[in-house]
DNA sequence: TTGTAGGCGTTATCAG
DNA sequence: CTGATAACGCCTACAA
């Protein structure tokens, strides 16, 4: 029961290969007699061309490769979901890539994909990724990447981000109106873009507002495992301790709120909480977590289509961008105006 | 800057092809000094076989496809990560597809697939899938295939499931242990293995303890949005009201709390809610929501495994099986005993 | 020990 | 209009 190929219905219909194929892609040099029968020949035999053939002949595999940190992560996931949403309308398939946060898996993962000859890249960099060597080499082999979310100047490429300076300003403008003085920034590994632009955002809040930038009310995630509770420690130990935290995920701020509560600090009495994150529940916490959401179908969405664009024209018209997607600010109850103001 | 092919390291040698395939694959038939030769050679140049062509020669193309309803769900998301996980360390590539819960989608789906030419299928229903007529075409063709959490017991095939009639068994006689007897139970759609097996861990449970099964209370959703308004909202009509909700997804349990948040219903005091559930901040909601938790992870883990075994000894040695993986009823706050009895 | 030839499924080129 | 042939990159009898 092996697949059909055009050779069995060659000996079939006693016509050659070529004819078939011909016939098969409804070319003008066929006889509209031939092409009924092989069409329906094909037709009843179910006949479905043979993609990897198809590959190695036309150097085109029709599938793209997606490599991120991790799939089960809120933002990740709903990337990806718009990165296949639009992939799959454009006849592509897509083949997925975790790279755990580890930089050696990402280069790992990046050779595979290329050796698999994939029409196209789709890349968030891991957390540990400081040196884009193995990328500034895709683009020197003139395969098509676009980068997405977590990016690097470093490298002439489109690059699809949300807008985290502008999040992030917004996000401490409004710890800092509703009284908030003493904000915390939790966030993670400082190599990442979205890292440095969140920071610059809270910088430029605060100085906006003359309030003095404090490095050591800036701590840095790793990732691991239960981190949150240590950093929410330390940073409760300043004199004076922080009167709100922003932090720059999912991850860190039910992490962080889960340490908060151990601790029996009244959120957001003592402390507000306002973070980046795309979980789905953060309006039925308690408190109700304030947020700034990214638009992580979108950018999957719109990555993807700019990569299939650069794939099918080759020409180099237009030349790398970066495309920022607005972020949404979300005031929920645990950021309202304190009662009595500090300071 | 084409990729290297054996064809270059055998010119650039002076060796015919065969010679630097062989010496490649590191083959007894071959002196030493000219493997050592081709090998230095092709390190440098970096030379990768093309898996391409590999496929079409052998027949396999190291890649398995993924088949979910949706990717952005904590369910499927975890799962494909304990699949990749296991697809990585045995060689294999994950090409994942989605259905969005339509069965014309998985058809197209499962038909794409096997046209790539994967190895394997790991594939969970979508929830309009009553005819399995597609799958058994994949079986008749000995494509290997593996179910997982959504199966039918149609197919003759390895299938690994939680244990969901255990973990709904579990958690109404929770429910029913701490006083409740109006035990709604709101779910998914019921051609679902696992919405079957939910309603009937329910409805036993209901019988050990001597509550007569009420199908009014039985609601089945549909993946549409906001859907867990209505039907909180007809079930609150019975009278007498429920008075404890048990409820099958994330989706179903995060919509019907801000439903009777939103009615302003004491949660847990007039109604219980208890849901099968991944979310990761169940324990953060206000209340603490109650959840019987699937393995996700272990589910796509043990998943993959069982394919690749099919994959890698085609010997029909083992036949199919099913596997179920134990759940875990998490009790918090939301379902604790009522202070005064209803009855 | 190495080379030659054929084939995996398809298409493109060139002849009939 | 249709057919033969070569090629994509690799492997494997079979020859030498």
């Amino acid at each position: 029961m092996d697949p059909v190929t055009i050779k069995d219905i060659a000996h079939a219909l006693n016509l050659s290969t070529s004819t078939v194929s011909r016939a098969l892609r409804d070319s003008y040099e066929i006889s509209p007699e031939t092409k009924r029968l092989v069409m329906e020949y094909a037709e009843r035999l179910n006949y479905r061309p043979n993609p990897i053939a198809l590959s190695l002949k036309g150097n085109s595999s029709k599938a793209l490769a997606v490599i991120v940190p991790q799939i089960a992560n809120n933002f990740f996931s709903q990337a990806i979901n718009g990165i296949e949403a639009i992939a799959y309308n454009r006849g592509y398939h897509v083949i997925i890539f975790q790279t755990h946060e580890s930089y050696e898996r990402e280069v790992a993962n990046v050779q595979q994909a290329m050796a698999r000859r994939v029409d196209g890249l789709l890349l968030s960099l891991s957390s540990e990724t400081a040196d884009v060597a193995h990328l500034k080499s895709v683009i020197s082999q003139n395969m098509p990447l676009v980068l997405f979310d977590r990016v690097s100047a470093e490298l002439p490429v489109t690059q699809v981000v949300a807008d985290n300076f502008g999040g992030a300003y917004a996000a401490t403008s409004h710890l800092l109106q509703t009284g908030r003085r003493r904000i915390a920034h939790l966030t993670i590994p400082p190599y990442l873009s979205i890292a440095q632009e969140r920071l610059a955002g809270y910088r430029a809040a605060l100085e906006q507002y003359g309030v003095p930038y404090d490095e050591s009310l800036v701590r840095y995630g790793t990732f691991g495992p239960d981190e949150a509770g240590t950093l929410v420690d330390e940073l409760l130990a300043l004199s004076p301790p922080p009167d709100a935290f922003f932090t720059a995920s999912d991850r860190l701020a039910l992490g962080c709120l889960a340490a908060l509560r151990q601790r029996n600090i009244d959120v957001p009495g003592q402390v507000a909480l306002l973070s980046f994150t795309n979980s789905q529940s953060a309006h039925l916490l308690n408190p109700p977590l304030s947020t700034v959401t990214q638009p992580a179908q979108e950018i999957g969405q719109l990555a993807a289509e700019r990569l299939i664009e650069q794939i099918e024209r080759k020409s180099k018209s237009t030349g790398p961008s970066t495309m920022k997607l607005p972020t949404t600010l979300v005031v929920r109850e645990s950021s309202q105006p304190l009662p009595k103001l500090v300071i």
